[in-house]
RNA sequence: CGGGGUGUAGCGUAGCCCGGUAUCGCGCCACAUUUGGGAUGUGGAGGUCGUCAGUUCGAAUCUGGCCACCCCGACCA
């Protein structure tokens, strides 16, 4: 009972970071704004990573790595990046310490090991990578460029929450750099939809696909594209970005190529990336007030058996049952843990898979080892059947398809709910204050009525849904017409 | 970065107002009995009271700086 976590309904805040503590996925550290993800919260984040992975080697993409720093004149050479990011750089201006004169066994910044230039710790690679690009490029011949790497990030931000929002944080980037605006366009939509394949089928999120506002825009973009995904508790979550960045980063950085009719352009340009801030759109998805709920896809352990039995003997038993049953379940490729620590009781193994978990667990006694069966308890309903332990290894197959399913099921419909049409400025704020979640409605298209109903409602546009059917209505804040509606929200 | 709050053993806490080196529960270690939803008994280990300085004969307790976390605002993936 040490473990307790805040139910949702008492603290929403407070359930999130005490699911994260307490499933050991991450934890504080001694670094402001900085956490330490543990063992277990890595692995499924290494799932993540080895899936987009796969996804980004699949769609024609190499990994490649530039540096953590970047030099402050190429930082400020696209200008609207540049400013877009300036507020929350870590700057390093230093190379050396010394030892303090004045108090012993401390140290401090020499003054004279001042550096020439100052080198921002990039908050996203833009600058480095294109003023790289400008050497690899010449010819037509040259491109595309498909580049992603797999980094850390420093954003200095003002509030931090544990995944959602750090200071540094690891991320993949994708660099792309293309000879026609036509081919930028179709990669930027390509890897959008990657982002939505992976976050639906693996982490059984449904999410909108979309078009940012101009305000939302990423700083030096064109067009930024998203995937939107909702929370339990209302709140939308941006889950990735995909940026179309036409010529500006090739302009900024004088990055040309001759055309197979030897005329000199410039280049076409996209980025695209995810991070760790999955993993709490995963936690805020399925997870309940007994503690984490992962998707089997990104399940660090698939499956946990535990034993229940008297004395060594019985458990030696029921070792000489499982233990074939964990090959051929591994055989399957399923990921399987015995646990026959004898220092801990099953009930507490039941709570503790349960508050970690994992999809499914089996538990098998002596009464199982008479009647030859086990009984499974899956995570997503908290249900339990005993069943036969004749080809078992199909049933968890199956069970670990349809927990897959499910979950992503349910936040289907989750996100369905929590969708309204609203039509009046006074149904807008109803909506977002009694019920929450996506609001549909007309807007005019200007940044000033945007900035009006944030101010106003604390909701921001989180895209024009692409699959958008136009329609025509008027502007619920200005009542001015409009030929579409688009997608509002309180967003993490 | 502004307003409010918190920091005592791995975790949760009492003590603080009214200064005299610390309470309880969980966890941990040993042994025994246990094992189908977070076991029980007995014995034991573990604390420079966030940190640095100040006041004092003496500071968890009073004062100040710093650090971290939580809530609210501005910023943001």
């Amino acid at each position: 009972m040490s473990k307790a976590i805040t139910s949702q309904n008492t603290d929403y805040s407070k359930w999130y970071n005490d699911i994260v503590i307490n499933a050991n996925l991450a934890d504080h550290s001694a670094v402001r704004g900085c956490m330490v993800i543990k063992p277990y919260g890595y692995a499924i984040w290494e799932k993540m990573q080895q899936t987009l992975d796969k996804m980004f080697k699949e769609t024609g993409h190499v990994n490649a790595y530039f540096p953590l720093f970047v030099p402050k004149s190429l930082f400020e050479a696209e200008e609207k990046n540049a400013e877009g990011f300036a507020k929350e750089c870590a700057i390093v201006t230093h190379y050396r310490l010394k030892t303090n004169p004045n108090e012993k066994g401390k140290l401090m910044v020499d003054p004279e090991a001042k550096l020439e230039e100052e080198l921002i710790v990039r908050p996203t690679s833009e600058a480095i990578i294109w003023n790289t690009y400008k050497g690899w490029i010449q010819s037509y011949r040259d491109l595309p460029i498909l580049v992603n790497q797999w980094a850390n990030v420093v954003r200095w931000e003002m509030r931090t929450r544990l995944f959602l929002r750090t200071a540094e944080f690891l991320w993949q980037e994708g660099h792309t750099a293309h000879a026609t605006k036509e081919e930028a366009i179709i990669e930027t939509k390509k890897m959008l939809d990657v982002y939505a394949n992976f976050v639906e089928n693996w982490m059984a999120m449904p999410v909108v696909k979309g078009v940012k506002s101009a305000n939302e825009r990423f700083a030096g973009a064109e067009d930024t594209y998203t995937i939107e995904a909702m929370m339990q508790d209302g709140k939308a979550l941006q889950a990735g970005t995909s940026h179309f960045l036409g010529q500006n980063f090739a302009k900024a950085f004088d990055v040309k190529f001759l055309t197979k009719e030897n005329n000199l352009e410039l280049v076409w340009a996209t980025s695209w990336g995810v991070s760790t801030r999955l993993m709490g759109a995963l936690i805020m998805s399925h997870s309940d007030d007994k503690g984490l709920v992962i998707p089997p896809k990104l399940a660090p352990i698939q499956v946990v058996i535990v034993p229940i039995h008297k004395g060594a003997e019985g458990l030696t038993k029921i070792s000489n049952i499982v233990l074939p049953l964990k090959e051929k379940l591994e055989q399957k490729n399923i990921t399987v843990k015995f646990d026959d620590d004898d220092a801990q009781r099953p009930g507490w193994k039941f709570a503790e898979y349960e508050l970690k978990g994992v999809p499914v667990r089996i538990a098998i006694g002596e009464r199982d080892l008479a009647n030859g069966t086990v009984e499974i308890a899956r995570r997503d309903e908290l249900t339990k059947e005993i069943v036969s332990i004749n080809e078992l290894d199909i049933y968890i197959e199956n069970l670990l398809i349809n927990i897959q399913q499910n979950l992503l099921e349910k936040a289907k419909k989750r996100m369905t709910h929590f969708t309204t049409k609203v039509d009046s400025y006074q149904d807008f704020k109803k909506t977002l204050d009694e019920k929450g979640g996506f609001v549909l409605a007309h807007w005019d298209g200007t940044s000033e009525t945007e900035e009006k109903i944030k101010e106003e409602t604390k909701a921001t546009i989180r895209c024009i849904p692409l699959n958008n059917t136009p329609e025509k209505g008027l502007c619920v804040y200005s009542g001015k017409e409009s030929t579409q509606r688009v997608l509002f929200a309180r967003a993490y």
